[in-house]
DNA sequence: CGGCATCCTCTTTGATACTG
DNA sequence: CAGTATCAAAGAGGATGCCG
């Protein structure tokens, strides 16, 4: 990227990663960890392979990530983010923040990757209930599903599936996500086709409460999309 | 901007702010308040002119500023944040804190404006005696000026003068910013150039701890350097 | 001046095909 | 799996001109 040639930190920051997909790389390394070229190529659909290459290129060189070869049984390069890299996490977050605004108007063509639930959960679910018994509730939206874990107070999302989950949401990704962040109720989410299987008492247990809900979003804005 | 086509709160967030310049625009309006069309150009040294208009009025589409008829004695249409637009305040600010890393080595071409330094000032600087007299602190880089109010636990920062200040510090952006950010000593940044006039001691009311300062950078780093 | 619009050139991106 | 090669289209940068 050409340089903004500011004496500014943000024109800074921006000089190393306000280039097209650079900061989507990054947030894909933040939610997954350490990813082989090919997990990237999954996680950022539309990105050109020979811009991923260059973009990989681009950060190693600015010390954001670094490529090691894995022992197997990857047996494969795997790119990870530096401590610089990592660095980056609030201002992925922030972003993230500030876009949930967005997501009530999904574009027809949006593709979805289970692990961009992440910042959703992580943004709006609490274990209200430290001293209940540990469990797991699957969200099972397209292809993907995720998985996340509430035990002690606290509450971690992964990619994959387990077991026995003790509650599974399957159905649009928009449904899930306006359950996650508040903006619409089970009896909502399930009216418009959201399939609950499992202990859905665990709702109570982790939803936000009313006043920690996203504003915003009639559900007349919901129901027309496709995700 | 094309869009990325993924449901996800960041990429729809680089949707709407990830053009080139968009954020640059977003925090001048964040650092300045309301601008006039030539005050964003002269805060955005190297934006095309046509570029400006596209993105004020891309920003504008997405709701993000507002274009108003100033009254007089402004008498000029001044742009200016709407409440969704001054929400990505913490985008900004995350690129600003991570980007002091690069502050240590600008390169020669770099331009500066005297309200990049409010970041800066409003990371690290500290009343750390909101008891004693209010005092002000003018900035002297360059063409522009900045003063500091330190005021009862508090400080503020904008561009301008002040007619008495307690104290001026002139010279080079990059040493202001060393102490600012704690990375030099008031001797070190004086060796290097530095002037320091008026009441001295105010520094120690406002300057970080030193486990407050940012790391890094050693003097060697930041002698080199034109700015 | 402030606030753009136009024209032209150069660079970056996106789409696709191909390779070790 | 992990890229490279190619090429058309879009976007950015720079200069200049126009208008109240």
């Amino acid at each position: 990227m050409r340089s903004y040639g500011q004496y500014c930190s943000v024109a800074k920051a921006l000089d190393i990663v306000g280039d097209r997909w650079t900061l989507l790389i990054v947030r894909e390394l933040l939610l997954r960890g350490a990813c082989r070229y090919t997990d990237l190529k999954n996680g950022l659909p539309g990105i050109a392979t020979n811009l991923l290459a260059d973009r990989i290129r681009e950060l190693e060189a600015a010390g954001l990530v670094r490529r090691e070869e894995a022992p197997p049984p990857v047996a494969t390069t795997l790119v990870h983010l530096t401590e610089a890299g990592a660095e980056l996490e609030p201002v992925v977050k922030a972003l993230g923040w500030w876009g949930i605004r967005y997501m009530a108007q999904p574009a027809d063509t949006d593709v979805f990757r289970g692990q961009w639930f992440t910042y959703p959960v992580e943004f709006f679910l609490r274990d209200r209930d430290p001293d209940a018994p540990a469990a797991s509730v699957e969200l099972r939206a397209g292809a993907d599903s995720t998985v996340i874990e509430v035990s002690g107070g606290e509450v971690h999302v992964r990619v994959g599936s387990v077991p026995r989950p003790d509650l599974v949401l399957t159905g649009r990704p928009l449904l899930i996500n306006a359950l996650v962040t508040g903006q619409l109720s089970v009896a909502e989410v399930t009216a418009l086709g959201l399939e609950i299987s499992g202990d859905a008492s665990l709702l109570d247990r982790i939803l936000p409460d009313p006043e920690d809900a996203y504003p915003n979003s009639p559900e007349s804005e919901l129901s027309g999309a496709r995700l």
